[in-house]
DNA sequence: ATTTGTGGTTACCATAAGGTTACTGGTTTT
DNA sequence: AAAACCAGTAACCTTATGGTAACCACAAAT
């Protein structure tokens, strides 16, 4: 059971709510994207580049740093030439994947493709 | 089975990718907090505006508008003096559950709880 | 006569998140 | 001799998001 503390006066408070925990973390436009991307392969960064073609090379790697912080993201460079480097999750990264598959579920909904039809 | 079309060239184009989808229309700072609040209850601005005291009003206002564009927010008003308007989700909106309910979930792990205590 | 309660709106402002462009190093291929 | 490969970094700029404070209507209660 998961006690959501509707009735706490701060459960927008990061320490006290859940969702805003979560959101806090993951949210933000690009992390549930690579998260995502990444699943359960191990990735290079040029290859999550390619296959997230609109993010930028600065901001992909700004968000894996900050994954990597949160340990959430294991990043593992190989000292050839030219320069490799794989980038997985980690065991608690893992956890987030239930999140990540809710998320691609309903975005595959019809009510979710609609709403991005009309409104995006 | 899920389409997550990870080898898409355009899985960051929110028409091809399920996830960007997802996010494009429920992320952002408050709106889980806000869907998560609701939830199946029928519930009065102030009630909410009480129970999440750090979003201002204007804020509130408006995501809840957007959520009611969307079609994901059912919107009550009494004409009564004083005013009163309740809100709650819709059939659509109620689809959403499943993902705010994997982000309690996880946002009460203790993974997430050490991830904010250490760099909130 | 003034305050309280309710659900907002308006105008304005601050910040952080994200985007752009150019550049690096060392080896291999053209 | 030049260009490509790879995984970034640095400096700079833009914009979306969210925050603040003041204000509104109308009736009832003090």
């Amino acid at each position: 059971m998961v006690t959501t503390n509707f009735n706490s006066r701060f459960i927008d408070n990061p320490l006290n709510c859940p969702v805003t925990r979560a959101m806090s973390i993951i949210g933000g436009k690009w992390k549930p994207i690579i998260l995502n991307c990444i699943g359960d392969k191990q990735i290079r960064f040029g290859k999550l580049n390619q296959i997230i073609p609109s993010i930028s090379n600065k901001v992909l790697s700004s968000e894996l740093k900050e994954m990597e912080n949160f340990g959430l993201i294991k990043r593992v460079e190989y000292t050839e030439m030219p320069p490799r480097v794989e980038y997985s999750l980690t065991t608690a990264g893992k956890t987030l994947l239930p999140i990540l598959h809710e998320l691609a579920s309903w975005g595959n909904t019809n009510t979710a493709k609609k709403i991005i039809k009309e409104f995006a």
